[in-house]
DNA sequence: ATGACTGCAAAGAATTTGCAGCAGA
DNA sequence: TCTGCTGCAAATTCTTTGCAGTCAT
């Protein structure tokens, strides 16, 4: 996605397609498989890179959190008490290996959910989140 | 369960029966029904209801976490960066209402999985967790 | 007696907040 | 110009750790 894309994808969102958010989307957005990270990964690998002047890590979280509630982010849940993010928008699952803080993709098609209970009246189904955690396999 | 039943759950999973250890066995598993929870919300709810002397937070997460190993409690997925912890320790799933921050229970044979991929070579599952994030049920 | 456990306080990790200055529209 | 954004540092929240004293066996 080239630059001008990458300012009309953030203004179109109302966000303000300021220097750092640009140098922030077009890391995240501009690759062919998803990507999965904490915003401290994004930091790191971000400011390795950058020739410039280093972008501050509470611009990270405000500027993960602002893609998040436009859309261009989900949040993953796992247990291990961080958040993580994906640049997979749409609703599919994952594995989770605790052991080494992997997070692989799963297309949602993959699994058939059968039977979904209804919610808690007053309540409805926002969406559903597959976690397979994994393990060495030891034999 | 009695008091002395309690000592017994605990010194077969090689935890001593410490009077803050059946304190807080006491009340997490004599009760019916499942019990969701923070180490946050143990430590608020048991030393309001005690007595006697106070038990100190690191000894709830000694604790809870010595239960956890111990097979007697499980930890759950949620995205809102908290350890919550059940006492169902069987298969099953959840519903998460994050706006309040309430778990439900849904059995395991209430929801059907079918087509599971294969994890990753190597690896093996260990298990698999649903949640199904609920909302406000808004028109 | 000897190891395990507790409580305290301090440290640590992750995340959020307040606010002065800067920059995009 | 005007509002939103950034960067810094301080604050907050949750969790862990070190260690001296205490308790279960």
């Amino acid at each position: 996605m080239s630059n001008l894309k990458i300012a009309d994808k953030l203004r179109s969102s109302g966000l303000r397609p300021t220097r750092q958010r640009i140098e922030i989307a077009e890391f995240l957005f501009n690759r062919e498989k998803t990507f999965h990270f904490t915003v401290e990964d994004l930091d790191k690998l971000i400011n390795i890179k950058i020739r410039g002047e280093k972008i501050s890590l509470a611009t990270f979280y405000n500027t993960v959190h602002a893609f998040k509630k436009a859309g261009h982010l989900k949040e993953i849940l796992t247990n291990d008490n961080k958040h993580y993010f994906d640049t997979n928008i749409n609703t599919h699952h994952h594995f989770f290996d605790s052991k080494n803080n992997i997070l692989t993709d799963i297309e949602s098609n993959k699994i058939q959910l059968t039977n979904i209970p209804p919610p808690p009246s007053g309540k409805k189904i926002k969406n559903i989140e597959v976690v397979i955690n994994i393990d060495n396999d030891s034999h």
